[in-house]
DNA sequence: ATGAAAGCGCTAACAA
DNA sequence: TTGTTAGCGCTTTCAT
């Protein structure tokens, strides 16, 4: 009835009517019921976010730059978090789905078999973000990691780095540092190399896991002189251990991360990293189900994003 | 009918025709719709979180708690951010509890004359968490931050130091920080004392803001003995700076953050902080709103932790 | 500009 | 153990 036309502006309402029913609400602190609308309307404003974790700042970096460009959708982000497990996912993904939102952004290309089905049996937009290695159900935005990989040992091979080591996470489902990894071995083998030692760790503070990874590496292996860390934290602890040891970076050794997190701005050294462009890859994903994408594409988008090397100062100038 | 009965598990249902409706669904991709049944069942099982901010990892570290508790009792939080606004908190309260929720958890005592009248309309349980400084609407868990500034005032004076600056964000929203403040200079007045400087920032890398505002402040202000930092992020960048600059750590230059953000434990020196039970918080809350209390309280519950203090290596030892 | 009525897809109570 | 029915609080459509 009217009331409904008044609070969602719509259809013709005459300005006193409107005033009354405004002020009534009000007063009595009413709150619509969005369930009922929603099952009325058979559209919900929601927009289901669903990514691995939120005590790494990649993800709610995602989600801003998601928030940003719902902002004036009327859309709203939900977001679900699935602590890399494969099973979560599809549980998360299941709750969400019962909720029927307008749209689905979830994080990586790797799903089991009944998350894809649900999703492209879902008929809303889905956009799968921060990978572009496979095949997308439907939109897909984000870099490739096998070539941030590729390009960061490219980028250490040219600067004449050759005893290369890697210091990464025992996370068997996160994806994406697997595939950097496979870019970064690609690239070595192509120069006919091959990392020197490696090193990898589970829970605990990256800081200072870094820190103890970095020593136990070098350690055992003096003669590395590089040392790839498969993100931003941990090689910020391995920096801050070189720099205490008073080791020649990056003349002796070189370093290097991945992911560019505002923390490196605050070092007393810049990490070298690489920029995984995730602010826009979420604004982007937002876009293409808010149907704002400049495209105009109704479904099936790929958005690669070219990864940024930042040198910083742990990486030596170029040359052979 | 049936159907519903299987996929909620209630009722007595043949197990052949409850594996006949399982695989069916299972075959159709089918998820079942939560408006509808929410609608008709009155409840929902979501819980409504609102958090200033998730770019703070103090804040996704309550989140852990809180999902944490809710795990197995069948609800799911959902989060809205607020950045530090009233008007945003409003807005996103309202947009929550549209969907009638099963309660509300959400940071500080400090809302809008709005916000505390749609929570006490709501009907739900309502936890405030993070500050017990004020007057709950219904639940409180979390510390006194008064307390904690006091106490950290305390133990620094304890410890000799007397000129003592500090160094904080420049956020009138932020009343944890707030009050921290405010506890921290009353017990310094108590003894005789007030901040002998002050330093404020606004956005940017916390750690590099942490480093030059205590480049700032020691550049005016040689003869300050002791840097007091609202949080962690800024005083590990000070305490980089310090290290680098070769200052005398804590013999002639004491520092104290605040949160006990897992970040410290990778720091050459362990900073001088206090912890502010965050996971604890988070879990305690979500128990109140699971009806799985200890106490057994309804409603009215209010749950203050003791802020640990941690000496660290940057607080010299006690003595007067 | 406003009212009336049907029905969204479920759950809850009851009947069979 | 299974089927039937009446809403849940809105939106939508159609009448007025």
């Amino acid at each position: 009835m009217t009331i409904s036309r008044v609070l969602r502006n719509r259809g013709d309402v005459s300005p006193d009517t409107r005033a009354r029913v405004l002020e009534a609400a009000r007063k009595l602190g009413y709150v619509p019921n969005k369930i009922a609308g929603g099952l009325a309307s058979q559209r919900v404003n929601l927009v289901a976010v669903i990514i691995p974790s939120l005590s790494n700042m990649v993800f709610p970096e995602v989600l801003s730059g998601i928030s940003e460009a719902l902002e004036d959708t009327g859309l709203q982000p939900v977001v679900g978090v699935t602590n890399y497990s494969a099973s979560r996912e599809e549980a998360v993904l299941y709750e969400m789905l019962s909720w029927r939102p307008s749209g689905v952004i979830l994080a990586g290309l790797e799903h089991t078999e009944a998350c894809a089905a649900m999703l492209r049996a879902a008929g809303i937009p889905i956009v799968e973000i921060m990978d572009v290695d496979g095949t997308p159900i439907d939109s897909v935005v984000g870099i490739s990691h096998r070539r941030a990989g590729r390009e960061m040992a490219e980028a250490i091979i040219a600067a004449g780095y050759r005893r290369i080591g890697f210091l990464g996470t025992k996370m068997p489902d996160d994806h994406r540092a697997r595939k950097r990894l496979e870019g970064f071995q690609a690239a070595l083998a192509e120069a006919g190399l091959e990392l020197a030692d490696t090193e990898f760790y589970g829970g605990g503070s990256a800081l200072r896991k870094g820190r103890e990874m970095t020593e136990a590496i070098l350690g055992r292996n003096r003669d590395l002189d590089f040392l790839y860390y498969s993100n931003d934290m941990i090689g910020a602890g391995g920096l801050l251990y070189c720099l205490e040891q008073g080791l020649d970076v990056p003349g002796a050794l070189g370093l290097a991360g991945f992911n560019n997190v505002d923390l490196l701005d605050g070092l007393p050294v810049r990490l070298a990293t690489m920029d995984a462009r995730r602010r826009e890859t979420g604004r982007r994903a937002a876009e293409i189900i808010a149907g704002k994408s400049p495209s105009g594409l109704v479904g099936g988008e790929r958005i690669e994003f070219a990864p940024t090397l930042l040198r910083g100062d742990t990486v030596r100038e170029g040359s052979g």
